[in-house]
DNA sequence: GAGACAGTGCGACCTAAGTCGTATTCGTGC
DNA sequence: GCACGAATACGACTTAGGTCGCACTGTCTC
């Protein structure tokens, strides 16, 4: 079993941390497991805690009464979440998070993490920078949903999502759909004009940008 | 002339700071102001500064190329803006920041605020609150936008806006749209209809909640 | 009281996008 | 190879909501 001192120590967020706070947050943190698609906590549950990943990755997501998702943030190696209701009065999780792969994070208790927050200006600044990344998302996440038409919104992610001219990894329609705000169908319709208008290029499910200033002058709704 | 220090010692932000940041950070404030409608800063722009409201209202939205806006924070007195480039490597203004009123700001610069924060866990934590309460605003809009229709999200506007049963300020309809994600009409006709059906009354120009729980379960879809 | 202007009301129309049903393809395990 | 489930394709249909045109009303100014 890893040692969580060592694992800190490696963690690009954490690592600049003076040594004396990092044994101090190494010697809080509680490890636990989660298995693909297992929930690790609701929304509107009391927020006891906050977590940093140490293998896999996790969606935080709010559902509909109907049942349809919007995920808000996808977490990955050596990043925090649910890091917000320790700073708010209402200290309740305000998403649900739900292990998109077997996943093995570490738990910090509320108290334990505001106190060494106080005493640690290096752990603050790195919680401000986290949170100031996740608010860019979100604005921009809504200026997606609430500016650009879903083709608009996909051409966007297309082009961010890119490398090299293939989207990395490979989404399902699914994912991407919860991601962007609609559905499955719409995505697949999306998908299949794109490359009729000979924007895109399907590789057995990877996708080819063939036409990045084609997919740039659409993502502007 | 009011005076900086004596302004920051009667904001509840700031007033419980230690009297020796307080006195640095007014040292380090610059007045300014701007008449109603003025910009104060454009999306893109490096962001130079972070700013204070000493008087007067700000909004902060983004701008679709059509001209549509959508409202992302509506600023207040004694409540920061523009603090979020500030931590981001890529130091630019996420957003456009228009004066609603007439309006008085203390600016910071990026460089003294950041010093002041890593001197200063009292002000990093105040931050930190300030953003975890944007997060979570961020958070609902996403949601709003993404899994509500527009006759859920303004009945939930309602319900949140009212105090006594009418809601409080005069919003026009196009400023209650650009803060829903829509345009002028379609609040109108919600509007209409919600009083056709006897959820909400119009009393010139006022609104006054006739159903609560109507507007309740409006509010879901 | 005449304009002028901002805020609304309201009908006609159009389109993006959500819904449904069913068929097809793909990948994995046996 | 076959079977099975997951992911997709695709056509038919419905609807929320965005667009346009124009009329009405209240308020403020000169």
């Amino acid at each position: 079993m890893p040692d969580a001192a060592d694992f800190i120590r490696r963690m690009p967020l954490l690592a600049n941390l003076p040594k004396d706070v990092q044994a101090r947050i190494s010697r809080r943190m509680i490890r636990r497991s989660y298995s693909a698609g297992e929930t690790i906590f609701i929304e509107g549950d009391p927020g006891r805690a906050a977590y940093l990943v140490a293998e896999g990755r996790v969606r935080v997501h709010r559902t509909s009464r109907a049942g349809r998702e919007q995920v808000l943030a996808r977490i990955g190696l050596g990043q925090l979440f649910n890091t917000v209701p320790l700073f708010r009065h209402d200290a309740r999780n305000h998403a649900t998070a739900q292990a998109a792969t077997d996943v093995t994070v570490y738990a910090i208790l509320r108290e334990d993490l505001l106190r060494l927050v106080q005493d640690s200006p290096e752990l603050a600044l790195v919680i401000l920078r986290d949170f100031a990344e996740r608010l860019d998302h979100l604005t921009n996440l809504v200026e997606d949903l609430s500016l650009r038409t879903v083709r608009g919104r996909l051409a966007r992610f297309l082009l961010v999502h890119a490398k090299e001219g293939t989207v990395r990894r490979q989404w399902t329609q699914e994912e991407m759909a919860s991601e962007l705000g609609t559905v499955r169908d719409v995505i697949g319709r999306a998908l299949r004009s794109f490359a009729s208008e000979g924007l895109i290029r399907m590789d057995r499910h990877r996708i080819v940008l063939v036409d990045r200033e084609g997919l740039e002058s659409e993502s502007d709704s």
